[in-house]
This record gives structure tokens, C-alpha cells and sequence, in this order.
RNA sequence: GCCGCUAUCGUCUAGAGGCCCAGGACGUGGCGUUCUCAACGCUGAAACCCGGGUUCGAAUCCCGGUAGCGGCACCA
């Protein structure tokens, strides 16, 4: 609370944090985090948290990438407290852009593209630090004004952008709720900025740092909270807000996530979206742990966080000033130790849209599927791996015969083997096909046969019903199965082994 | 090139001048359990970017290097 007495003149505003993705790509997990931070410290102080969505690049934004952004937020739990779109309020921008020009701290600029390009491009050749400072700034209002009609008069089109006067050699500074304070000169800010460009005649479509400064008054954001690369874009804001004389929000700029080589995480790096994330079956609970650790930690040695612990401990201030790295090892054995923890009915019904996805179904039988899921919860690491570890159950596997050798087993060694217990095991009643009756049985087998290394035995019976080289132990599978499939998967092997 | 941000094990991090020859977690090595795998328990290796200050004392404060990253649009 007490950062926005210094703000809103010591009265107790409403905490409302504003999280603003543009809908131009897939909804990354950099922004899951930011969504994250801004949904928690509104949360932790009482307050609201704000989704505003910037969908005014015309060129780029899509609807259906807002529905991937919304998909996702309500995924992860984090519902918003109030929506807007930028693109539905292009009338609320106008008054203060006037403004700005009429106090005359904003205005038209005729430069074509091309001689922006040229400008840009010679000065980078100076090794100067690229700057438009516009001659048109100087240009008397009523001429821009003249020369803007006599455009549309003539074309039908506005032939301007509006550019905001950058001031000379001055400080602008902010405190930065991570970093602490941030200061940049107005002359290394690359020149007189863009507000708004022309849109159809006699309109001009806002751009972002103009509509974002309006946006946060309108909207009495008290805290802006986004990743490290807006930070060169605040002191463009605080210029338009203090000639505006608009208050100005709390800044935090959240450290990157990299991938593992330390750029910026981006599409090349494999699977960055929300999205893909559920799909290959990480729970929202182990994304939202996760990423509050990606960056920041309530300090103890606490790694577990639910959404609700978060609203209680989280605490902008111990966030991290530098990037981390995105470590997937780490995000798996999280998700194994959330899924671990999961009641198996609740586990059972997540994992089920995998397995049809799988095409795997075990008829309706219920019961069937919960045994082989409780087999599984305590090694599965992602609900996507469900299908391909657990398809012996659903039909006779397929594998290359050498894999029933154990050690240094011959052909006829597995054959043998498989014989003893393929003799044993139909000796059990299928009542009693259980855990202990058929592992009491088969390792009585095994003392018979004078093996010591219970694996001649155990291996070869093993990969039969499984026909993988790493599962659960083979006497759950073979309870789970019932005796007719254990035998069918034995006989399978056994022909399998005789055709060589 | 210019501006800005950052710097502790491979990775995420604890650390707010003495509690630190640096703690936890993932990963990794070993052991136990074990037909295999997982889970679990025990255990090992593994880091303060470099150089100067300040101080009785620095991972911690200051300065300078270096490196990494971000930004420099009529995108957001």
C-alpha cells in the first residue's frame, strides 16, 4: 500500500495491476508469468487485476490468437477482474491527443518512410545514436493543418503521423518496484516518438505508448507490471504523462526467461505456448508453481505453491533482477511429483482425454483404467506419456524377440523360461490371480528351477506382457491383466521366440 | 554503434557486512531397495565474473573492467 501514497497523494487507492498481451502470436510462457505477477500482487493486496488487450496492430493481431490468450489465463486459474480491448475504445484517445497538440507538445510529421529509413540508417553509419528530431515540429499548426487537408482533398488519405516533441537534455527517471531507480536522458531516446499514425480520412489510429498512458488513467492502473523489455519504454510513457499531467503508475519489470543457451525464449526452442504445454500434460498447478519460481521465492526453502499459497506469500520485491533460464528437467519432475499428489479419481479424469486422444479405451470398464493409472501415477511425469507406457494393457505388444534375453540368456534359455512360468501361472485360479498368490508361486518356480538370479525368471516374463524394456513389476501387471491376457501375451512371446 | 538492465553450483535460487572454507531444489555420481523402470531413503561432487577500493572483517557496500541480455518502428 504505502507505494501508492507517494503516487495518489496519500489516499488509499485500489491496487489494479493491468496485464496487456497483444493477440499477435501464441500465448508464450513469458507472458503466463507476467499474467502471473500482476494476477498475484493484485491478489496478495486485495486488489484488481486487469487484462487489456492490445489489438490495435491491424496487421498482425487475430482473433484467434486472443482466444489462445484467454484459453490460456483461464487455464492457469487466473481469472481477471475486468476485460477491455484497445481496439474497442479508439474514440477515447483523441481528446488527449489534441491536447498534446494544442499545448504544442505534440505534432504532425510529413517525413515519407523512406527518408525515415535513410536518416536511420545514416546516422547508425556515424555510429550516432539513431534520433529523429523532425524539422516539421517547427512547421505553425495552421500550415500542418493545411497541408493534412490538401492531402485529403487530393488522395482521400491522411499523409501524416503524430509525433510527440522530445524534450532536450532532460532526466527522466522512475523507481522501479525490482530494480529500484532507472534513469534515461530524453536526447538517447531516439527522437520525437510516435503517438498515432494516419488511419482513414481525418482519423488517426493511436499507438502504443500513446494508448497505453491514456489507457492506464482511464483505467486508474496503479501498477505496471511487464518483462524487462518495455523498460526503454517507460520514460516515453512518464513524458506523455506528465504532459498530460496524469498520474504517473508503479513500474516493475520482470527479468526474461531464456532458454537454455541464454537468448531470449522464443519458437525455435521447441514448445514455448500455454497451450502446447497442457497438451503434452503438464497440470496448471505445476505450470503456476513453476513459473512463480522462475524469477522469484518466498525466500525459506519452500518450493511447493499452490495459487492460493501464492496470494499469500508472494512478494514483488524478492522477484529476481536477472534472467532465467527455462529448465524443463526441473518443470518434469514437478509435474510427476503434482501428478503424484493427485487423488486417482481426479487423475483418472484428466488423463482420459489423452488416452481417447490415443485411441486407447478400456471399454467402459472403469475399474480397468484406475488400476493401470494408479500403476502408473507414480512414474508418470507428463498425462501425455499415459498412452505409449501403458498400450500392453489395451493390446498384445509388439517388440523385437531379443528383448525377452536377460544377461546372457540363450534363445531356447527364454524359451524355457517363459514355459515355467506360462506352466506356473495356469496352475492359478483365475480368482486368485492376485499380487501375492502370483509372486509366492512363480518364485517358488524360480528355487526350483535353482535359479539364484531371480531375472531369468522375472525378465523374459516381463518384457512378454509388456514388450518394453522399462515398467512397472511384473506381478502388478499381471493382477491388473487377469489370466487369460497373461497368457495370451506369453503364448505370443513363446511363438514369437519359436520362429527363429 | 547508442542507451539501459544484469552478474552465487550445469540450472532455479538462499544470502541485506561477521551466523558462509556459502544453504536448499532440479539435474548428476554412489549406496540401499530391486528382474527392469519409477517412487522413496541415505550420501558425494559441484558456485560467489575479474581487478581495485571502503572496513578489524566483503558473496554482500563503492569504483572500474569484462561478459550476457534487452531496447533503439507509422509493432505491441
Amino acid at each position: 500500500m504505502s507505494f501508492l501514497k507517494s503516487f495518489f497523494g496519500g489516499k488509499q487507492e485500489e491496487i489494479r495491476t493491468r496485464f496487456a498481451p497483444s493477440p499477435t502470436g501464441l500465448f508464450h510462457i513469458g507472458g503466463a508469468r507476467t499474467a502471473l505477477f500482476n494476477f498475484l500482487f493484485a491478489k496478495v493486496n486485495g486488489g484488481k487485476f486487469i487484462l487489456r488487450i492490445e489489438d490495435t496492430d491491424l496487421e498482425r493481431s487475430r482473433p484467434e490468437y486472443e482466444k489462445d490468450i484467454l484459453e490460456s489465463i483461464k487455464w492457469l486459474g487466473l481469472n481477471w477482474d475486468e476485460f477491455y480491448r484497445q481496439s474497442e475504445r479508439l474514440n477515447l484517445y483523441n481528446g488527449y491527443l489534441n491536447k498534446l497538440i494544442d499545448d504544442g507538445k505534440a505534432f504532425y510529421c510529413f517525413h515519407s518512410k523512406e527518408f525515415l529509413d535513410k536518416e536511420y540508417k545514416e546516422q547508425v553509419a556515424a555510429k550516432k545514436n539513431p534520433a529523429h528530431i523532425c524539422e516539421f515540429r517547427k512547421l505553425p499548426r495552421k500550415d500542418a493543418e493545411r497541408r493534412l487537408n490538401k492531402a485529403v482533398s487530393n488522395s482521400g488519405q491522411e499523409n501524416a503521423i503524430i509525433r510527440f516533441k522530445i524534450p532536450f537534455d532532460e532526466e527522466i527517471c522512475f523507481d522501479d518496484l525490482i530494480r529500484g531507480k532507472v534513469c534515461f536522458n530524453s536526447n538517447t531516446l531516439g527522437g520525437d516518438f510516435s503517438l498515432a499514425k494516419a488511419a482513414s480520412a481525418g482519423n488517426f489510429l493511436p499507438l502504443y505508448n500513446f494508448a497505453v498512458v491514456v489507457d492506464d488513467y482511464l483505467m486508474k492502473i496503479s501498477h505496471v507490471i511487464r518483462g524487462e523489455e518495455h523498460i526503454s519504454n517507460t520514460p516515453k510513457q512518464i513524458l506523455i504523462q506528465k504532459n498530460l499531467d496524469l498520474p504517473m503508475p508503479e513500474y516493475a519489470h520482470l527479468p526474461l526467461i531464456l532458454a537454455p543457451d541464454r537468448s531470449k525464449l522464443s519458437k525455435r526452442h521447441g514448445a514455448t505456448s500455454v497451450m502446447d504445454y497442457r497438451e503434452m500434460g503438464y497440470l496448471p498447478e505445476t505450470l503456476i508453481n513453476f513459473l512463480a519460481l522462475l524469477g522469484w521465492n518466498a525466500g525459506a526453502n519452500e518450493e511447493f505453491f499452490s495459487l492460493k499459497g501464492l496470494i499469500k506469500k508472494f512478494d514483488l520485491t524478492k522477484v529476481q533482477k536477472s534472467g532465467a533460464v527455462f529448465n524443463i528437467e526441473k518443470l518434469d519432475w514437478l509435474n510427476g511429483h503434482y501428478i503424484r499428489n493427485l487423488s486417482l479419481d481426479e487423475l483418472v479424469k484428466r488423463i482420459n482425454p489423452f488416452l481417447e486422444r490415443d485411441g486407447l479405451r478400456a471399454g467402459d470398464d472403469i475399474e480397468y483404467l484406475k488400476k493401470i493409472i494408479a500403476l502408473e501415477q507414480p512414474r508418470l511425469k507428463k498425462l501425455g506419456e499415459m498412452g505409449e507406457r501403458t498400450v500392453y494393457f489395451f493390446k498384445i505388444p509388439s517388440y523385437k524377440p531379443e528383448l525377452l534375453i536377460w544377461r546372457d540368456m540363450l534363445f531356447k534359455d527364454a524359451i524355457a523360461s517363459l514355459k515355467i512360468s506360462r506352466e506356473s501361472l495356469l496352475k492359478i485360479n483365475e480368482l486368485d490371480f492376485n499380487r501375492e498368490n502370483l509372486e509366492s508361486s512363480l518364485l517358488k518356480e524360480a528355487e526350483r528351477a535353482k535359479n539364484k538370479d531371480k531375472g531369468r525368471l522375472l525378465w523374459p516374463l516381463r518384457t512378454a506382457l509388456t514388450g518394453l524394456e522399462a515398467s512397472p513389476g511384473p506381478f502388478e501387471i499381471m493382477e491388473i491383466l487377469g489370466k487369460k491376457r497373461t497368457i495370451e501375451r506369453i503364448e505370443a512371446a513363446l511363438k514369437k521366440l519359436n520362429a527363429i
